[in-house]
DNA sequence: TGCAAAATAGCACGGGCGTTCTATTTTGAA
DNA sequence: TTCAAAATAGAACGCCCGTGCTATTTTGCA
């Protein structure tokens, strides 16, 4: 069920080499068992943050030894830069391949930002990575951050894009910066996660989805 | 020339008693002291994070000993609590007291605006602690988590004052919400520093600004 | 079923952390 | 100038971290 997808992110497999997944059979023991250990460390990232992530509390919670978790990786780096690659496949997933369903334009754009506010809804309770990674390491440079701002600029520009589309659909006026759109939504989620998971407002939700109703009205033509 | 100012933030001073600043002399070493290094910790918490924050790096940062340092706060919870409460005052004294000299409603909404416009492009270098403290304690209960919310609720409260200010006096229609006003133009916020100090993506200072001019458009009566 | 290779465990290392305890130095009013 | 109190230093603690090394177990094709 899982599917592969062309992405950004540079996706050179340096494991060796299985039979692909598919067939119910000889998936070397090695790889489910780091997808398993990947996705615990998404959890665990996502609620105390990349750097927070501990290979020793990753070992108790998968119950390995902490050698055992550290092998698949070789260093911490390469365990963050994997949890980052977990999250941009189930991004992508969620929020926005479903979107590829609805029509070019507007209505494709709305269905982004609603998948988008139904993942940062979830998101309010577990954590997100693009948000507390970005405060992590925005002065700290090396391949995490690098793998981080790649995945979050894929994103970006799959939102440019489809405000660009609104406009080529003349579903929004061509007056329009698809940048400042994209920005000023952006600043929605980023306001909504903050007032609601830290500070724990109600009616951050309503609020993200009034702004956004908001920007539509003004850039229509 | 520092003044003391009444903020929602308990100011028990239990510190003993030294003869207040204002005179050139008797100020306890230790309250200068103690300054020096919450200074210092400042500028390294907005860099590396609240959490990032280590008692050695700060004595070696001031030239003190370790147990030196440590003996001004008693916990790393008290310091943290200390950069925070420094943060505040600076951040009052630089955002909020400047725009008292503007007239109520628009004016002091667009001064309001600018200077934490101007505090936060500075911040695009140096990091913010209210962005990244958030982060870092979103699920963390505790003394540094309260001390951060009230904080940040109280300039919140401040800036939705404003926004009511400018209705009352007709600058904006009495139909908005302050509430959704000061939620968007906190996200405009956000996404500035988001995409200018992790994504260092050029134009976003312009972007703030126009997104805040939409909004004060929309809302004019 | 055998056997190399892959996966996992166990252990130890050096290092940084917050904190505590006990000197030592510095301060500033009497 | 004296001297208690305040400020600072120094060393040690237990803890957790990432990582490297060497067994040991498990895997899955021949």
């Amino acid at each position: 069920m899982t599917v592969r997808h062309i992405t950004s992110l540079s996706q050179v497999s340096q494991t060796p080499q299985a039979t692909d997944d598919g067939s119910g059979r000889s998936l070397m023991k090695g790889r489910q068992t780091k997808a398993t250990i990947v996705n615990a460390a998404l959890g665990l990232a996502a609620q105390i943050g990349l750097e927070g992530l501990s290979i020793g509390a990753l070992a108790e919670v998968t119950g390995m030894s902490k050698s055992g978790v550290f092998a698949h990786f070789g260093s911490r780096e390469e365990l963050q830069i994997s949890v980052i690659r977990e999250y941009h496949d189930q991004f992508e997933s969620e929020v926005f391949y479903p979107a590829l369903s609805c029509a070019r334009g507007l209505p494709r754009l709305q269905s982004l930002f609603d998948n988008w506010m139904q993942r940062t809804t979830t998101e309010i309770d577990s954590g997100c990575i693009y948000i507390s990674g970005a405060v992590e390491f925005d002065d700290r440079p090396g391949s995490v951050r690098d793998a981080l701002a790649s995945s979050v600029n894929t994103w970006q520009n799959a939102l440019q894009r489809s405000v660009a589309q609104a406009q080529e659909e003349k579903h929004l006026t061509s007056k329009a910066d698809p940048l400042q759109v994209a920005f000023e939504i952006h600043g929605l989620i980023l306001a909504l996660h903050y007032e609601a998971r830290f500070l724990r407002n109600p009616g951050a939700a309503d609020r993200a989805r009034k702004g956004f109703s908001e920007i539509v009205a003004r850039n229509q033509v």
